[in-house]
DNA sequence: CGATTCGTTGAATGATCTCAAAATTAGTGG
DNA sequence: CCACTAATTTTGAGATCATTCAACGAATCG
C-alpha cells in the first residue's frame, strides 16, 4: 500500500462524492470533510489493508474498487463477512478492538482514504452533527450483516446466490456502478461460496442452473441478471434493509 | 406491554447499573441518563416489543429478562438474529428504518426502558460525549453479528452449539447472570436451532452427544458447561469479539 | 509462454433435514 | 390442586442437499 504523492486532481472530488453516498453532507460540512487529513492510498488487487490479529486503529473510506472482509478459520476455510464497495467504511468495527477481528483485502485495484480513528472520534466535540451522521452510517450497516445471517442460516443454496447478486445490484446502482440489471465486478465462484457458506463446486452447479434457466449470466467479470423480477421472487429479496432512514428524520432541529 | 406506574424503587438504580455495563458513564452523566425520560415497562414472556414491518422509532434498554430478535421467512421458518440480554439495546438498528426489519419478543418476563430515538439523537447536541459512547456501543454490537455469520456459515452443528453456549456464558458473566460455568435461561432447543440455522431434531441429537461426552447439561432452564476448556477448543471460541476497546482509548481529551 | 487462477464436471459420501409419533414437562383455568 | 392443553424433548427411518475429492479444461497474468 503506497501513499499517492501526486494525488490525481479528482481525488478530493471523488472523496466527497463517495462519502456523500453514505453520509449526506451539508454545504458547511464539505470543507471539514475535505480537509480532514485523509491519507489517500492506492491498493493493489489481493493486497490486504487490515490483517486479522494485528493492531489497526484507522478507518478506510473506499473511494474506488472492491474489498472483502473475511476470517480464515482453524481448518483453513474462509468466511467472507462483507463485500465492501465504494462509499463503504472498512475497518468498522474491526478497528474498535485491540486487534483486528477480520482481514480486509482488495478484490480489484483500489483507492482508499485512510484516517485514524481518534480523528473521527474527535468530531464528536468539534462537529457533533457530522459525527452523528458517520456513526449513524456505521450502525445501519449492521442491518446488512443481519440480513446475511438470515440468508446463510435459512435459505437454500440457489436462494442464497440469487439474494447475493440482487443485493450487489441494488447497492451498486446508486453508485453508478450498475445499470438496471448488470454490474462489473470480478466475482469468482470461490468468493461467492465463501460469502454464502457454500463450497466452490456447489456454487458452480447453482450458477449453471441459474444460467440454464435464463436468470443469470456471469462472464468476463460481468454479472448480468436476465430476469430481475423472477430472481427477486426466487431469492425472496426485500431491499428495505438497504435503505435506512436518514438521521435527519430524527434530528431535533432543522439543518442537519 | 403495560406501563409500570409504581416503578419499584430500584428501577432507576437498575437502569443505571445496566446501562453502565454497556456504556460506561462518568459521574456527571449519571443524572442525565437517569432523568432521560425513560418509559419503564414490564413485558411478559412471549410478548413482542417490536414487530417486523410495523413502525417503531424507539429504542429499548433491557433492564431484566431475555429477548430474541428474529425474522420469519416466507415458508414459516424462523431465523434468530440475536439473543438480547440485560444491558443490550433492542431496536438497533431496526428503528433506524421506515418499518422494523425484525421482530423482537421476550423469552422470559422482562423489564425494559423505552426511549424515542429522536431523544437519543438529541444527545449529539446536548451531550456529545454521551452520544458518542452510545453509538460506539451500537457499532460494536455489529461484531457479534459478524461472528454469528462466521459460525453459521462455516461451522459444523456441534461447533455451532458449543460456540453459542460459550458466547452466552461469556456475555452473562460480567452481568452477574452466570457463574464460572453455568447460567439460567429458558433456552428451548427450538431457539437454539433457529439461532444457528439448524433443525430442532438435529439440535437435540447434538445436545445429546455433548451431554454423553460430559460437556454440557441443560436441565430445568439451567445450562451447565461441565468442561469449559474442552468445549472452547471444540468450538474454536475466541472471545475477543465480545471485548471492544472503550471509546476513551481513542478520545482526544481526558475525562471521557 | 509458463504459472496461477478460475471454471467445470462426475462419483461417492455424509451431514443435516423432514416427517412422524411418543414421552415428558410446563402452563392454565376451574 | 386437579385436569386439561400447550409446549418441549426425544427418537427412528428415510430422503436430500451439499460436500469432498479428483481430474481436466479454460482463461488470465506477468
Amino acid at each position: 500500500m503506497e501513499t499517492v504523492t501526486d494525488a490525481p486532481p479528482s481525488a478530493a472530488t471523488l472523496l466527497l462524492r463517495r462519502i456523500n453516498q453514505t453520509v449526506p453532507l451539508t454545504p458547511e460540512e464539505l470543507p471539514v470533510v475535505r480537509d480532514f487529513g485523509w491519507d489517500i492510498r492506492a491498493v493493489r488487487r489481493r493486497q490486504p489493508i487490515i490483517t486479522e490479529g494485528t493492531k489497526n486503529h484507522s478507518i478506510f473510506l473506499i473511494l474506488d474498487g472492491f474489498f472483502i472482509r473475511y476470517r480464515i478459520l482453524r481448518d483453513g476455510q474462509r468466511q467472507i463477512i462483507a463485500l465492501a464497495v465504494p462509499g463503504d467504511f472498512a475497518g468498522v468495527p474491526s478497528s474498535f478492538f485491540h486487534d483486528a477481528l477480520y482481514s480486509i483485502r482488495a478484490l480489484t485495484d483500489a483507492t482508499v482514504a485512510m484516517v485514524p480513528l481518534d480523528r473521527v472520534i474527535g468530531l464528536f466535540e468539534t462537529h457533533p452533527r457530522l459525527a452523528a451522521k458517520v456513526f449513524w452510517a456505521f450502525t445501519c450497516s449492521a442491518a446488512i450483516y443481519a440480513e446475511h445471517l438470515i440468508v446463510v442460516g435459512r435459505r437454500a443454496a440457489h436462494e442464497r446466490v440469487a439474494h447475493f447478486l440482487l443485493e450487489l445490484l441494488t447497492r451498486l446502482k446508486p453508485l453508478g456502478l450498475a445499470d438496471e440489471n448488470s454490474f462489473e465486478l470480478p466475482l469468482s465462484q470461490e468468493v461467492i461460496g465463501d460469502a454464502l457458506g457454500l463450497s466452490l463446486a456447489y456454487v458452480n452447479r447453482v450458477l449453471r442452473r441459474l444460467f440454464d434457466d435464463g436468470l443469470v449470466v456471469i462472464k468476463d467479470q460481468k454479472v448480468v441478471i436476465r430476469d430481475v423480477e423472477e430472481l427477486t421472487v426466487l431469492a425472496d429479496f426485500e431491499q428495505n434493509y438497504l435503505q435506512p432512514l436518514p438521521i435527519s428524520a430524527f434530528a431535533p432541529a432543522a439543518g442537519w
